[in-house]
DNA sequence: TAACGATTACGATTATATTCGTAATTTATA
DNA sequence: TATAAATTACGAATATAATCGTAATCGTTA
């Protein structure tokens, strides 16, 4: 009953190294691990090890020019981003964008949140 | 280095059955397994096994007054759906909603669906 | 009531994700 | 150069998800 399968859609754990990788750009696994352990207490070899995983699925590059390999993400964060919003919104909105903007709203937004969102919808010409 | 697990998250075939029993409302297993039959080839077992451990969950509610047990989505399509946007936007989305809307809405998004979220944003007092 | 058909219960299998220990390798340095 | 430190490679263990076959159970009806 599984779908899909030709977008590789990273896991959790994947997701948290991109998180890192976007947010620090290209850097070894001494790094990423030094950052995922600010807030999880995961072992060196986890990260090392997920990473080698990601690079197989290829959503990581390698650079092996030096001992400690360099890690960055394949894809942007905005590409990524994209395409994990899609997936949510076929899988659990009936592919209705409007449905999930939405639900995706509530007390909890901050105005200036609305006010971005007000700009983005100007800025479009329909 | 998982994380949560205190809120329950459907997983994808999961989703497809909940999904379905919001859609069609208290079912059977075998109403259930006729419908995700029309687009996926999934053995009755495996619609009823889900559904076993879906109740395990609490995902679903169960009536066994009858012989057929007659299904139901414990929790409403909006809830779930609110609950699934908020977990990623923590995960994918730096907790920011408005990129995550951002993201969302983009060329392929057709005018009746800009013009709803419009509407949503001015019937915010913000 | 006995047999049949439908349904649930149970357990096993396979696949993927996550974790980490240990070995092998490489680089630096004493 | 030999040792130590750091890093990668490898494989195994555990957990969860997904799948389905078979057995047990229940109701219907011949």
């Amino acid at each position: 009953m599984a779908r899909d399968k030709s977008v590789v859609k990273p896991t959790e754990a994947e997701l948290t190294l991109l998180n890192i990788l976007w947010q620090m750009g290209p850097a070894t696994v001494r790094q990423i691990h030094d950052t995922v352990s600010t807030t999880q207490k995961t072992g060196y070899t986890t990260v090392l090890k997920i990473l080698q995983i990601m690079h197989e699925k290829s959503l990581v590059i390698r650079d092996e020019t030096n001992r400690a390999h360099v890690y960055a993400a394949a894809n942007s964060e905005m590409h990524t981003q994209s395409s994990l919003i899609k997936d949510l919104i076929s899988k659990a909105f009936g592919g209705s964008t409007s449905k999930l903007v939405m639900r995706a709203i509530d007390e909890s937004t901050s105005a200036e949140e609305i006010d971005d969102i007000r700009q983005l919808l100007n800025s479009l010409d329909k």
